[in-house]
DNA sequence: TGACGAATAGACCGACCGGTCTACAGAATC
DNA sequence: GATTCTGTAGACCGGTCGGTCTATTCGTCA
């Protein structure tokens, strides 16, 4: 990894988060994250007295500002709200296939993994998943799509994301994700297109014409 | 649980896939497990001499015949397919909801956390969503959906399914998983509406599709 | 009844778990 | 130079992990 330059405390958090996308909280002990963080035990403590589950609130915490950061730019930008949904997906799906499909998402697996008790771990979730929802609702509305739906259509959205890459790893294919996320996208441009008969803020920008940007 | 008539052997995978579903693969131990199946390791280790792992297989091989089996009676009843998937979910979500937002999929979670090294698990995991995808594409062809369309309609209907319970689990509501769902039917109702020569659903219908029967 | 395999029962094991503890290096402060 | 604080380093701990082993009970059939 390319992380040498990082700070100890951001090495642990970065061997963290990858572990949660390879193999779940559980799945991972303290000796291999910190042999992959290049750290001894002590390090660890000093800077989460939390332990392993504050370890995993931080990588959690930083995967989900890292999310935002990337949809508000886009928001920001004013993208076209279409294409850059299919370039997010594709270029999740790139990095599955990179990995050999083993990276997924960092916070499906903890999600699935913790009860009501790890309280602390649930609301880092909880919070990362009601950004992730809004800001995509967000980019729904500058699409077009009528304010009561987008919030539906948002939940809808980080549902297929989630269930699409779950799906591709265990087949060991991108097959999977790949029809899930064009079926998806084609159902939502129908939306697009055809739900508001005069758009209550007008976006201003070009109706998709599926450009199919390739991302990065 | 009502699980004393079963036998030991059955009580042991019944007791696993509850486990998958709650805590995941390596969140539960086996003491755990033999507690709640109440059976010594002895026994475990006399039908399993695979261990957990081989009793996560058969867990999850049973799961997915159940999930298939249910589909089956939907595809030979020739249910109507569209309120048959809005009781499918509403049924999860269900049993989510009275779990107090514990029980899930018991196929998520040990998805997300398996290697690529855990082949078995991952076959079990591979084939349990190729029959399920397979078998909602039928449905969905029954609806008069296309069949080039069905197959990548199917992987989004699961992909849905899975990551809304994902996150009504996180956010300890409904909610997301309630307006995902809804998202998904207005979507694929108009998908269906559109597409057949001979619409036999008319689109202001009711939910007539109630709860079937209690699971388990 | 006696024999025997299937099933049940739990003591026991080494390995590894997450977590604590002490020791020490280096920079900043006085 | 002594002190102090931050950060690094790893030995060490009790508990739990999955798994093995032997003993016993049960059911069936000779």
């Amino acid at each position: 990894m390319g992380s040498d330059h990082l700070s100890t405390r951001d090495r642990l958090v970065h061997a963290m988060a990858r572990a949660l996308q390879q193999r779940g909280y559980h799945g991972i002990g303290l000796a291999e994250l910190l042999a992959e963080a290049g750290a001894p035990k002590g390090v660890l403590y000093h800077h989460f007295p939390g332990g392993k589950q504050a370890l995993a609130v931080a990588a959690i915490e930083a995967t989900a500002a890292h999310i935002a950061a990337s949809l508000d730019r886009l928001i920001a930008a004013r993208a076209d709200p279409l294409p850059a949904l299919q370039g997010w997906l594709a270029l999740a799906q790139a990095q599955l296939d990179r990995s050999g499909f083993e990276r997924g998402c960092p916070l499906a697996t903890v999600a699935l993994e913790t009860t009501a008790a790890d309280t602390a771990v649930r609301a880092a979730l909880a919070q990362a998943f009601d950004g992730i929802r809004a800001r995509l609702a967000l980019l729904l509305c500058a699409a077009g799509v009528a304010e009561a739906r987008a919030g539906g259509l948002a939940a809808l959205v980080v549902a297929a994301y989630e269930g699409a890459l779950m799906q591709a790893r265990v087949a060991g294919s991108a097959a999977p994700m790949a029809e899930a996320a064009e079926a998806l996208l084609a159902l939502l441009r129908r939306e697009v297109d055809r739900s508001p008969p005069a758009p209550p803020v007008p976006p201003g920008l070009a109706v998709p014409s599926r450009p199919r940007r390739r991302p990065r």
